[in-house]
DNA sequence: CTGAAAGCGCTAACAT
DNA sequence: ATGTTAGCGCTTTCAG
């Protein structure tokens, strides 16, 4: 089929050692040889086989990454970043959805992980001791996550979180609902968070709504209680959310900001791709995923360094979904 | 490290071809022995070295699948069914993330094609010639364009395009702008399509909005133009585009579908996450998806076979953003 | 049904 | 700076 490295050789009249050498190790071999073999191989159109490096070398310089839904826009920026970073790196990427079954997304992981030199799981719905077991087989790197004595790359929320709360306050909402989400590691942290947030700013948290599935028809339902709960403005757990709720609001004829203030969290593309554009807790999620890669190159590198968590700063985006209250 | 067949035949007192038999071909072996074998492969925690099989048997195991932008729904959605399908072969899945440039998008597409078994090109921005020659050099299947001779699935639009014409004849609208999209391959075929159907109801066709690359911000700036062209309906072409200028249209306080009807193309989430939800022209990118790996492994399967095109219907599915023509 | 032997194409000491 | 020599771990004839 393909040319190898031992036809290159041999029309080069060099062993295949040199021409591996030129490959791996370019500054190791004369110039002139090295061009020679060069020239071999271009007229060949050989290049090296992967499969072959790999198994000699023992690691097969790809990377793979599982999300639970591809679809979902908050992973999707996710896979492109990790994509991007991985690349300029120069390793290949394995993709893999999990889902929400935990059994199953381990087990993806556990096949992944023999084929490539490591794991980046972003956002996974599954119980730490399943990761730590991971992360003890294997390199594994966390986005989108904290767990303690784990490599990850998470965003830090309480900043961002804050601002929200102060915002609203300052525009003077008394009582706001927090549209919160299910199953992800995140709500637990994310409501004691809140409350603080809201005690501070002397706001009155409704936080009866959810948890929900974090998806636009949840948020949806979601809109329907809102107007009952006496609250006048709503943050939602994550952009697909917010944006039912915002459909939700509108099909009821309410107004944001006028009737209701919103503020998202995440702020995909989502956040300012619908009318009004959404007040946001920023995510910075590129960031996440490069960073993400990082460590995981990192332990890669060194299986026994010490873990490193890596928080990345949230910030409040204000657009135009948040308001004056109206009065009472 | 991790266990070898070796390590298994020794243990299992059998010799290695028998370990490899039990795991590639088990009705080969004895089933008492089977047991046996699987036994201690448990014990040791033992599975195959994926890279030294693929190396053995001259194949990776694996797909790739090169997508120009993984954020946008479409594709993200292309992703998903893509992956599933993979998966349920039994395949695993490289991707990588393209941009817009040929050339790159052609080199990533050959250093890929090398480490997998076959390419997926999902709405590839790449001369034809370039397709073909990629195509020639391995297993290449196209999800969502048609180009003759290679193995395609892709989206038959006819139908469901002049069925939204004859929606908005129907509804009254008697001039409609269509906001089309650049670079893509789609875009001429497209065009030629919305002259024969309007001119099929006698509708009257406005153009010149674009070719806007496919962006919420591109559709927000057609939007602009929309009024002043006398149409009364819009039918654009994809979901994000549709989303700018339904975004639009509300920042300038035009009702949809009161002043404006609004078609879209494609229907993702997107298409029903918004308010109004959209009308649009589904397109069975799941199918599409599912098809361009059976396509893929077909080709694989029997690299001389004849092309083989997969048209899937496409249909007007009518939601919320289409109304009768506003009274002149 | 099972075993022995010869690779798959490349890499990495070790020698020269 | 380059060549020699063993593998990496699995698959696959070919014998038995």
């Amino acid at each position: 089929m393909s040319a190898t490295m031992a036809d290159v050789a041999r029309e080069a009249g060099v062993s295949a050692s040199t021409v591996s050498r030129t490959f791996s190790l370019p500054e190791t071999v004369r110039a002139d040889t090295r061009e020679r073999v060069l020239a071999v191989a271009r007229r060949l159109d050989f290049s090296p086989n992967r499969t072959a490096s790999s198994l000699a070398r023992g690691r097969t310089g790809a990377l793979g990454l599982l999300v639970p839904d591809i679809a979902n826009p908050y992973f999707g920026e996710i896979v492109k970043s990790v994509q991007r970073r991985a690349r300029t790196a120069d390793r290949a990427l394995f993709l893999t959805e999990t889902g929400d079954a935990h059994d199953e997304a381990y087990g993806l992981a556990k096949a992944m992980a023999r084929q490539t030199d490591g794991l980046l799981l972003a956002g996974p719905r599954m119980p730490e001791d399943m990761l730590r077991s991971l992360a003890a087989a294997g390199p594994v790197a966390l986005i989108g996550l904290h767990v303690p004595q784990t490599d990850c790359a998470y965003a830090e929320l309480p900043v961002g979180m804050r601002q929200a709360v102060r915002h609203l306050a300052a525009l003077g909402h008394r009582r706001i609902v927090y549209v919160n989400g299910t199953r992800t590691a995140r709500t637990a942290g994310f409501r004691r968070l809140m409350r603080a947030a809201c005690d501070e700013f002397r706001v009155e948290l409704v936080e009866h709504l959810g948890p929900f599935d974090l998806t636009y028809d949840n948020g949806r339902a979601a809109a329907d209680l809102v107007p009952t709960s006496g609250a006048t403005a709503v943050i939602a757990h994550n952009d697909m959310v917010a944006h039912g709720v915002a459909g939700g609001l509108a099909r009821q004829g309410r107004s944001v900001p006028g009737d209701f203030s919103l503020i998202t969290v995440d702020d995909t593309y989502l956040a300012r791709a619908i009318h009004p554009a959404l007040t946001a807790v920023h995510v910075p999620i590129d960031a996440m995923g490069a960073h993400g890669v990082d460590l995981l190159l990192a332990r890669i590198a060194d299986p026994q360094g010490p873990p490193r968590l890596v928080a990345l700063p949230t910030a409040l985006t204000v657009r135009e979904s948040t308001g004056r209250a109206p009065a009472p």
